[in-house]
DNA sequence: GAAATAGTGTCTATAAGACAGTATTTT
DNA sequence: AAAATACTGTCTTATAGACACTATTTC
């Protein structure tokens, strides 16, 4: 018994992942131009193989792809899932392990390999590449709903005018002034920056709040939810 | 460009399946002693390798893993997520895709190969089984809050003050009962048993209720979860 | 000071929880 | 009829939402 069989099928070990932000009011993911076949030229997800001489997990190949291909550091960066198949890629039996990562708009600008396109109206895109970004939307949307996962979609400062507007952008639907602050004071997820505020429009500044530390690597969870509404 | 390079790094590709149910009003863990080396004779999660000529994704390694190793038709069963690294399977570079599965107690009696041990006290686990098993307890307590995936663990039909058992074990703490029946209905996922009671007990017997047919496959969720406490 | 939006106080509406009552079985 | 638990009605408490008022800026 035990016997060394064939010690496992051969099967393609990619990561894709699905990078969100949001622009123009709309939840929008980036995407790049395939450089190699299959699909060369195709826009698609940002993804690679995994390299097991080079990286220590799926994760860190994930973190390598967005370095490699975004020019992104530190993002908030989650696995998603994995999909897998004999179909999904033409190269054969394969299997991607999905990330998602959110970042603020400002970050992407000026990148001319990424193209952001609107959640809600993708374009004919490769492999599984469509089921991938809808799973990783449904999945920030659902967590929206009781998280502070959204914050990081914003800057390294912003007003509460500014994240709620995230809120609803991402929940698709107001939500109650006051009850969004009780909510926001409840994750205690956020601080005031001390003298700060949002001066230069024809109304009352705003207080700029930042991420606490102890938020940047874990989220806040609501008992309750973000009961939308207005 | 676009030259064939190495397609892709060779990677231990396995499903690991962590099938949960209640005995003894605690959740528990069904382990097996593993056939071959590495780690032969230790118990572990049921998993295997991903057949690629075979499985046509490793969701469906993971019902086949069911089928063969406990002899389960169709539970519950969910993808967790993926856990790889270069150090966590002795035989070099591995994935491991974790799925999870909730079935009634009464379906794992009787089977010999399968060991049945409490997750609040894991014995020594083989590779990193213990945080699989953890991430996996972690995912069905949070979503037990606010849907309704604790029905897989109660048999075909189940009482309500049975439901609720299930609920509190999971939670952890009491429910209101009121409170949890206004839930229950609000989920809508049950009706009741036209005409059929648990007798036998001196007391008033409990009506019977059974999942409905359209929550076989799918959950049913709340907006505002269960809020536990009495 | 008019316009605009930030921030807050407070009332109302809804949902959760406590409690106690009635119901129905066995012994 | 006593014991036990199922089920329900209803009051209390807690949370969410509506609304309006004050605050602070630019023009």
């Amino acid at each position: 018994m035990a016997e060394k069989k064939a010690i496992a099928d051969a099967l393609i070990c990619t990561v894709d992942v699905v990078l969100l932000t949001l622009h123009e009011q709309q939840l929008q993911v980036a995407l790049i131009e395939r450089e190699h076949a299959p699909f060369e030229g195709a826009l698609a997800l940002p993804g690679g193989y995994v390299r097991t001489a080079q990286d220590r997990s799926t994760t860190e190949a994930a973190v390598r792809v967005l370095r490699e291909k975004a020019a992104l550091a530190s993002p908030w960066l989650e696995q998603l899932g994995s999909f897998s198949g004999p179909e999904r890629d033409p190269r054969g039996w394969s299997l991607s392990v999905a990330y998602y990562a959110l970042v603020p708009a400002a970050l992407l600008e000026g990148q001319p390999g990424l193209q952001l396109r609107p959640v809600a109206r993708l374009p004919r895109l490769p492999f599984d590449h469509r089921a991938i970004i809808e799973a990783a939307v449904a999945r920030v949307r659902t967590k929206s709903q009781y998280s502070s996962l959204p914050v990081h979609l914003c800057g390294e400062t912003f007003t509460l005018p500014q994240l709620q507007a995230v809120y609803e952008a991402l929940l698709g639907e107001p939500i109650n002034k006051v009850s969004f602050r009780r909510k926001i004071d409840q994750l205690g997820m956020v601080e005031p920056v001390e003298g700060a505020q949002e001066l230069g429009r024809a109304n009352r500044p705003a207080q700029l709040y930042r991420l606490r530390r102890a938020f940047r690597q874990k989220l806040s969870l609501l008992e309750r939810g973000l009961n939308a509404r207005n």
